[in-house]
DNA sequence: GACCGACTATTACATTTGTAAACAATCCAT
DNA sequence: ATGGATTGTTTACAAATGTAATAGTCGGTC
């Protein structure tokens, strides 16, 4: 994991199933997936073991099988990926990716307060 | 091009700067790319020919040489981009999502405002 | 009309990704 | 202790991707 491994997007549910119920083992995380993707076992499993041997996963033995556990953090990985995307489809320019994203998205009156209120500690302090 | 086709993060930067010039040719986007890549020109071309084949750019006979064009637009591209890196990255939740890049970015007042102004609407209706 | 140069088309090749089966090690129950 | 179930390891294989060299073609020049 000296490189920042790169995350495929079939990696990335791993990830994120990984990092809401780590530690984990194999069989739970294929449970969780089923319901989403066509995936056998077999693939899950092999997922799991690329992730390992990119270091994004980490295990530890618990009798016969493993326990996983994410080796790296979430919020660093976020944002890896959000850059790249930022990069390459939105050429780096945060602002139009903002508005696309705030007008194609359904937001709770929460959600929207709490932008709201994020943009105006922005625009005031500066 | 029947089904959506998959935009590589390379070719994102061929399809951005066709979008820019179309119509264009070859050497311009080669000469356009020099500078932010290490790409050799035959690189670049295989780009192209790449992205014809999947149907994202068409071309036109002009002389020796061909004029591209893209086949599809910028938008829609984006849009299902956009929604895949969404899924796969901040399990479908805009919200998140919006945090987090309103968090990591600079904007311009400009652009703080626009989207104050974004969000207040949205707010508003509903 | 032959040749050069620009441009496109074809071919190449290693790596990554998606998808999974086959094989091996291990644990549990009988 | 043994056999079946469970889990991890190795191997497989096609498609996509990154990166590029080489071969073929077309148009303009001498």
């Amino acid at each position: 994991m000296v490189d920042r491994p790169e995350i495929s997007t079939s990696e990335w549910q791993v990830m994120n199933a990984v990092w809401e119920n780590q530690p984990t083992t194999a069989s739970e995380i294929i449970k969780l997936l089923a319901t989403d993707n066509d995936w056998t076992p077999a693939t899950v499993r092999t997922f799991l073991h690329r992730l390992v041997k990119k270091g994004a996963l980490s295990f530890e033995k618990d009798g016969n099988r493993y326990l996983y556990r994410a080796a790296i953090t979430k919020s660093s990985t976020v944002k890896h990926a959000s850059r790249s995307f930022l990069s390459s489809v939105f050429a780096g320019e945060t602002g139009p990716l903002l508005t696309h994203f705030v007008k194609s998205s359904k937001l709770t009156p929460d959600q929207i307060q709490e932008l709201r209120d994020l943009l105006e500690e922005k625009d005031s302090k500066k």
